[in-house]
DNA sequence: TTGTAAGCGTTATCAA
DNA sequence: TTGATAACGCTTACAA
């Protein structure tokens, strides 16, 4: 019952007669087969819940799988969920199926994922890197023709296709609009800082203050990986002798993150922009002001890339940024409370 | 360039002047081989870039692949996020990868995800059934010994493990919350009444009219799969001469287009019960009383299953019923308008 | 219209 | 400690 062993081709074939080759023209609805014999190796098949064995077939054929393995850091996080969405509208019309995994932000959960991928010999590969990975070893795949396409984050110590966001500028739009408030001690919250989105948006963060002659403080430079570190962030930022009138978080669990700790300590009066839009922004009070990112459309992008390269693109890497958008609705203009 | 053909372990064995079995048991780190010869191999599968392939390896050793192939219906709804996060760490500590796909909620994407996953010989099969899908063909690799757990939903026309959320009893105290706080003109407003949760999740708020004596009015019952429909089902419900004082929400979707629904009109005078927490939900004004699902642990108890089977569990199909939590916050509480 | 032989990349078995 | 041979399930090339 337990060692019950999967049906192949040639049980079939031995159930109606007929030779493994016979079953697989019927199979594959290849070559000539007549009417009846398709008909009792369809029967046969049904009877013994007969599955083809695509690895076999895959290792035959030589052909890759038909399969583009994704690696994201985070399955709870929706930025992820939405960038897999915009890869699998792209890539489902060429028959290509999208499987994706986690990498719970490690190097070695991203190394043994990836590992899962090229063992199975996916069509294709798109990474998400998690922190301080190495993609060097990926180099001997490239050459060998695998297309390999990073998202929202550049590979390490390997020249290859990336599609991320406009990060740094976004961010730079974002605080500019709050200085454009009249605020000079805005706030920061991020991820870790061993981030590349999280570097790139700081720099924003940095640029628009240095334009607008402001000097940087570190000690409103916070770190909220998570809704509660950004609230428990934000309870410290205000509670300084000089606090912060605004703030900027940097992403989309620490904008919750920030709007959490602002009406637990029922403060209203502090203007904030977040990076990344939530989809229930619009009725916050105030309502939230963002740097949007497109998801979907990084998620479209690798995609395209991607598919360019299958198609025989063998041009240099490339990387595609894809622009932010500014959308005020309340929380970036409230003015400094004096 | 384009057609170099990927290392073998025979390649990696001619460069080193050993047989591509030495090769396998350095790869497997298995059997005797001399320190000298290992170092060598190594050095040649770096240089070579070798990557073992695992469709050869798990075909010889008719060994399943050690993945767990999870079908859900929407890589954007952060509810399956947290479902296939809560199945990750529960089958992680036992070397299995989860691999996820997404059936866009169609029966034949479901259908082809789950052949994909069957023929590369998955350890076991994790799935969210779209709605009108048939489960009947998969009864030989049951047969076969093949794990299979269905979550969220349970199958069609097949018995099987299922792990699902209280939905009815959860649904019924909501309403039954509402209708304590005085309300009997209450809307239920939910998915497509094709899915199962939407189903039970209904029949919960029948119950509960039932028990309070109100009747049913199906003016009073709007479908609204996603953000705008919701909202859009919202204004319709408040814009009868015979108006709904309350709603019930039943799933995050709607209830995320409800709360903006009601901030468009400017209404904060309705109640509302949301199936399924928000992270925004204690900020919204009035925080948003919910019946909280733990989808966390229906992961969890969905693997707990899966590998109870792969231990060798042969007791017929279970049904587990994992619990629901009504959170109460402000926006369920309040009286209705008179 | 159907069958035979060989081989894809790996590992089990047994021998050296 | 290492190698030769066969086999996993399937398909290609060719023959019947």
């Amino acid at each position: 019952m337990s060692k019950a062993r999967r049906a192949t081709m040639s049980d079939v074939a031995r159930e109606v007669g007929v030779t493994a080759k016979t079953v697989s023209r019927v199979v594959n609805g290849e070559g000539p087969v007549s009417a009846e014999t398709r008909a009792r190796v369809l029967e046969a098949m049904d009877r013994l819940g007969f599955q083809p064995n695509l690895m076999a077939r895959n290792m035959r054929v030589g052909a890759r799988d038909s399969t583009v393995g994704l690696v994201i850091p985070d399955m709870g996080n929706p930025f992820f969920g939405t960038v897999a969405g915009g890869i699998e509208g792209a890539v489902r019309p060429r028959g290509l199926t999208l499987l994706v995994g986690s990498s719970e932000e490690t190097a070695e959960g991203e190394r043994s994922l990836i590992s899962t991928f090229l063992a199975r010999r996916v069509t294709a590969l798109l990474v998400v890197p998690s922190a301080d990975s190495d993609h060097h070893p990926l180099r001997a795949e490239r050459a060998a023709g695998l297309p390999i396409v990073f998202l929202d984050r550049p590979p390490n110590r390997l020249t290859a296709d990336c599609v991320v966001s406009a990060n740094r500028e976004g961010a730079r739009s974002g605080v500019a609009h709050l200085i454009a408030h009249g605020h000079r001690r805005i706030a920061f919250v991020g991820d870790l800082s061993t981030l590349y989105t999280r570097r790139e948006r700081f720099q924003g963060y940095r640029d628009a203050l240095a334009k607008a002659g402001i000097p940087l403080d570190r000690a409103l430079v916070e770190t909220g990986h998570d809704h509660e570190a950004a609230a428990a962030a934000v309870v410290r930022l205000l509670a300084r002798k000089d606090p912060a009138t605004a703030v900027f978080a940097a992403n989309n669990f620490a904008a919750t993150g920030v709007v959490l700790g602002l009406a637990r300590l029922r403060r209203r009066d502090v203007a904030l922009v977040g990076f990344d839009d939530l989809p229930l922004a619009e009725v916050l009070e105030p309502a939230l002001t963002v740097v949007a990112q497109d998801s979907a459309a990084i998620g479209k992008a690798a995609a395209e890339l991607l598919m360019a390269r299958l198609d025989g693109d063998r041009s240099r890497a490339r990387t595609v940024e894809v622009p932010t958008r500014l959308i005020v609705r309340g929380s970036g203009e409230m003015p400094p409370t004096v």
